[in-house]
DNA sequence: CCAAAAATTGCAACCGGTTGCAATTTTGAT
DNA sequence: ATCAAAATTGCAACCGGTTGCAATTTTTGG
């Protein structure tokens, strides 16, 4: 159907080599015979079948983009910036959806069935094992949002969501809150364990604030508003720290339509800062993850691992803030506000 | 690096056809034989190079999936539906963005050195001539969420959207509303144009109620306020027809923080039905887009294109429905209200 | 038990390219 | 003009599979 090489070189009055070595970068061709090639390749509507040639050069250019994240609305950002920075570098995403996936081993057969060059795992709320699955199977692996460890054994380009923790403790003592609590996303993710254990942590440090805790079930706005309804039938806490914006928008629209008020009656403070989080209506007092950043990163580090497959697994963690809006009370007085 | 059919063969002691065989849904091949074969290849941890069968079989088994819209959360859920529905037929979908890329020629010659089975433009922000460009191309092509047309020229899986704008006006009208507007998304885009046309078609049978109109830069959040603050300024209709759910709530945000109550002084209306609308704190009253079943729809066309390229084009048309939720005014009492 | 039909297997060519090597041509310095 | 070095070109083998065909083996039916 679609026009060969063979076909040029005939038609050109030239070797198959020939052909080939036009259009592959750096090969040797002298100008004349260039010109004579490109212009039957014109006249036919060649171009050079991108499988064929992988078979010998061992290289497909085609990344793996390996997600179960596909109802947080952050991560249309996330596959934005990913397939426009790949594609970027001529590199082609192959999206695969792992929700409802539990076995790694699929995944990893069928991406090196189509010969990967490499793969980007973006998520958090899938376990360290996901990602190693592929670096065992010998295919370079950058984890996006994945688990921080001082001692990787995959490439891991995230924040620090035990740091992250932490600063939310600490912005909460410093408004003076009294009775905070965690409403944390799937206590299986590892981004929802590390966050947590951050919290308590510095808030131990504080033993004056009384802390509690709950998990949802999801990351997502149904899971939040049904929390935080349960949690508004009994004594509720001052402030809270959700485990992400979109739980955290579920938690404010259940306290306003319990006729409750945000910031007066309860404070909220989510995690990611996604474009909704500045809507007017929403106004979200966040911490802000440099998903730019981290994307970009990702993206260097699977290049360069296509030179250098066996490079030494590096974790790349970005600093995290936090992004003062309208559903935290403000700092007292006798701090300078950060807002 | 990986194991070949040859390395194989050498270990089960048979010939190259008999491995090519046992793995090749319908040969011929004894079970005394495939059994030996699945011995070795376990052993050796074989698994077939997709790429190179594609090459003598003249299939990939990849879809071209092509947007352009990586910022409107509904299509985060195309996104998901897509990627699963193809998964589940052993199609893998190579994700192309086309943000800013104006023309269609790359991308097609991208997907044609990838020798993509088929290709599926997910957009309504695109011209038809992008999907005909990969008809043209020889390339099997669904465009989803394309314009209605009764010749197409490539399959269309979509809503009707002159028939959406129709039934906004009538919904309009049936509730009282004695000045009604359009708040389109950009011009250029035909979902705007035709759910603009269809709504002014049916207003026009109703002269007593003034309209307007007015477009949005883009499908955005942000574009949607914008419009609505610089519209709030002077004498605002009394119920707006928003191009798509974003711009509704962008509407919805202005309006609530220039202190006018929805719906009581103003009424919105949007399209999509996205996630979000059902949320508690924006309740938006919308059209339904079946997009489900569009996706499904879309996949099964596709899927039957492979056994027969030249299949004549057709348009499938989804009905779309009124979801009333809390951001219209309701039926006067002499109406059975359908909420 | 035998012949004919059916099933199985291997050979070798092919899919659409790439690349090492040797032959040929061009270049450049003398 | 001469010759060595450099650049260009084609040949042929190869990448990892598939498949038509003919040879061989097994099955079937009488």
């Amino acid at each position: 159907m679609a026009v060969t090489l063979k076909e040029v070189a005939q038609r050109a009055g030239v070797s198959r080599s020939a052909v080939s070595r036009t259009f592959t970068h750096g090969a040797s061709v002298s100008e004349k015979m260039r010109r004579r090639v490109e212009r039957a390749a014109r006249e036919l509507g060649y171009s050079p079948n991108a499988l064929a040639s992988s078979l010998t050069t061992g290289r497909t250019k085609l990344i793996g983009l390996v997600s179960n994240n596909f109802h947080n609305p952050i991560f249309l950002e996330v596959f934005d910036l990913f397939t426009r920075g790949l594609q970027d570098r001529g590199l082609r995403p192959l999206l695969v959806n792992l929700t409802n996936e539990t076995a790694p081993e699929n995944s990893v057969r069928m991406l090196r069935q189509y010969s990967v060059d490499g793969v980007v795992v973006a998520s958090s709320t899938l376990p360290p094992g996901f990602s190693k699955a592929f670096r065992d199977a010998n295919v370079p692996v950058v984890h996006s949002f994945g688990r921080y460890s001082s001692a990787p054994q995959v490439h891991i380009v995230s924040i620090d969501n035990v740091e992250c923790g932490r600063m939310v403790a600490r912005t909460l003592v410093a408004r003076g809150y009294e009775r905070v609590a965690f409403l944390g996303g799937p206590e299986s993710a590892t981004s929802t364990q590390d966050r947590f254990a951050g919290f308590m942590s510095e808030m131990s440090l504080h033993p004056q604030v009384k802390t509690t805790h709950t998990f949802a079930d999801a990351y997502s706005f149904d899971a939040g508003r049904n929390e935080m309804l349960r949690l508004l039938q009994s004594e509720p806490a001052e402030a809270y720290f959700c485990g992400d914006d979109v739980l955290s928008i579920g938690a404010l629209s259940a306290i306003e339509s319990s006729g409750l008020s945000v910031p007066d009656d309860i404070g909220i403070i989510g995690l990611n800062d996604m474009e909704m989080a500045r809507w007017e209506n929403i106004n979200l007092t966040t911490i802000h993850q440099p998903i730019r950043e981290i994307i970009t990163s990702s993206i260097e580090l699977i290049v360069a691992m296509l030179d250098e497959p066996d490079r030494y697994p590096e974790a790349r963690i970005f600093p995290s803030s936090v992004v003062e809006r309208g559903t935290l009370r403000p700092l007292p007085d006798n701090a300078p506000s950060t807002g």
